[in-house]
RNA sequence: GGCGCGGUGGCAGAGUGGUCAUGCAGCGGACUGCAACUCCGUGUACGCCGGUUCGAUUCCGACCCGCGCCUCCA
């Protein structure tokens, strides 16, 4: 039975779904004013072999996550780059969905935009102001009334006095309580607007999400995710715009995946250690990363840096390296490793295990490959059809292993053509001009493996 | 200050009230012309101090240390 860890329990719990075999989920998506970082790549990662996973499993997944695309950041990078908002959104959404292709993640079933929501956005608006949890100001804008739904903070265990007490002193006055926060931002000048009953203006962050996820999902679902900051204030505030304009519970399972750090500190602009996505994939392969991503437990913080990436990438060159001249076999063995992997999954969807149990599957297979056993193709097959839900080992193991060739290194011709010439000098029995052309090749990071049916090669990490 | 998370062998990283994580690295062996790949073997690990227990890394309490959120941020 599956189990998930609840943000709103602190606990985990026997995931029972609202409507039997189906599951709806919304994950808050990118505000997209820049190209996606590696933080990024880690909830995307993340919700994707959770999906996958569940698909596996027979369940029905509708999966949705939504793309903010009106927002100040975007505003003001679009007015520095002289481009519309829109030109700006369009091009990083084109860029995410590149990057996102490249790590293997399966599109989200459905991909709402902000700006293709904005009635919805409106009629919720209006449904809080008339419950009396929402007020125009005299600026223009219209916020949303904290102290007035009871629950608030209950995500996240805070407290409304204590909040109070803590808020910054603002320079705006227009609010009731410094603890309100924007529901509908009156537009300036020259500014992307939309016509509303509170006059021109766009929406605010938060009720994006609580408008997106009802139109998509219904007023009630199973599972909201997003990324380590966004339990507050973002999470916290959707639960107080749904539950005060639905009247209903607005969703059962609350998941958070964890930071990345850069050399053990937090990633941020300021200390310079920011990656992109593009950034990181110029450096590693794209599976390398994923498996990077995938190797350590959803909601615990991983740190990127040089030696983990490295890691990662030895790790997968084994799984390939037993993958590597097996032919497939179309059924899996009799053994345990399909319950295995499904009983660590099914625990919080503890990745790490589950992977431990594919290290052993591919120490069977590494064994019955040396006794050419037929159990080696099914033992392969078996591998690859469990990779498959991590979304991992779906290259040609000879493609991933060989690696590209890069501008300025031995291409693969020049390295068949070395050898050959070491298969003749071997052949004459000249050793000595063998081995250097082994080391030769070495020095280059390409290692040789010589076998019966003749020497294979691969691009060391 | 409030809320939350964590400290596991050289490194990464799961987990458990009493036999094994797993991977990398190391060491010994097999294979090999020598290697690599692979296989076999190999490690007195669980922050500190108390408590509960026949027995605690695992449960409870205190303490020390680290981290995240509390402001836009995945």
């Amino acid at each position: 039975m599956l189990q998930i860890y609840n943000t709103l329990s602190k606990e985990k719990a026997p995931f029972v779904p609202l409507e039997e075999g189906k599951i709806k989920m919304y994950v808050c998506g990118i505000t997209v004013y820049d190209l996606c970082h590696i933080g990024h790549a880690r909830v995307m990662v993340a919700f994707d072999v959770i999906t996958r996973y569940m698909r596996s499993q027979g369940w029905d997944v509708e999966y949705v996550r939504n793309i903010t695309d009106v927002d100040d950041k975007i505003i003001k990078r679009a007015a520095e780059n002289g481009e519309t908002p829109d030109s700006l959104t369009n091009r990083m959404i084109a860029a995410m969905h590149e990057d996102e292709t490249k790590l293997s993640v399966l599109r989200p079933d459905q991909e709402p935009r902000a700006t293709a929501h904005i009635d919805d956005i409106i009629e919720l608006v209006a449904t809080l102001i008339e419950k009396g949890f929402a007020y125009p100001a005299a600026n223009g804008d219209v916020y949303y009334r904290v102290e007035k739904f009871a629950d608030y903070g209950k995500l996240t265990n805070k407290n409304v006095d204590e909040l109070r007490s803590g808020a910054r002193v603002e320079v705006e006055t227009a609010k009731e309580s410094p603890l309100d926060f924007v529901l509908w931002k009156s537009a300036k000048e020259g500014e992307v607007s939309w016509e509303s009953p509170w006059g021109n203006g766009r929406p605010g962050w938060h009720i994006e999400c609580s408008a997106m996820s009802k139109c998509c999902l219904g007023a009630t679902f199973d599972i909201h995710g997003g990324g380590p900051d966004l339990p507050f204030p973002h999470h916290e505030n959707e639960i107080a715009q749904s539950e005060a304009a639905n009247g209903c519970t607005y969703v059962n399972t609350w998941m958070h995946a964890g930071p990345v750090r850069v050399n053990s500190e937090k990633m941020s602009k300021s200390l310079g250690n920011f990656f992109t996505i593009r950034d990181v994939l110029e450096k590693y392969n794209a599976e390398v990363v994923r498996f990077f991503l995938a190797r350590v437990h959803y909601r615990t913080y991983i740190d990127y840096s040089e030696d983990t990436l490295k890691e990662a990438r030895v790790m997968l060159e084994r799984f390939y390296q037993a993958l590597r001249g097996v032919e497939l076999a179309d059924v899996a063995p009799e053994n345990d490793f399909n319950d295995r992997f499904n009983a660590a999954m099914d625990d919080d969807f503890n990745t790490p295990k589950a992977i431990s149990v594919l290290f052993e599957l591919v120490n069977e297979l590494n064994k019955a490959s040396r006794e050419n056993s037929e159990q080696a193709g099914q033992l392969a097959y078996q591998l690859k059809s469990l990779g498959d839900i991590l979304g991992l080992f779906q290259q040609d193991p000879d493609a991933f292993l060989k690696g590209e060739d890069k501008e300025g290194e031995l291409s693969s011709d020049d390295i068949e053509k070395l050898i050959e010439q070491r298969a003749d000098a071997k052949k004459a029995r000249d050793f000595a001009e063998s081995d250097r052309i082994r080391d030769e090749l070495a020095a280059q990071s390409v290692i040789l493996k010589d076998s019966r049916e003749g020497t294979t090669w691969f691009r060391e990490a």
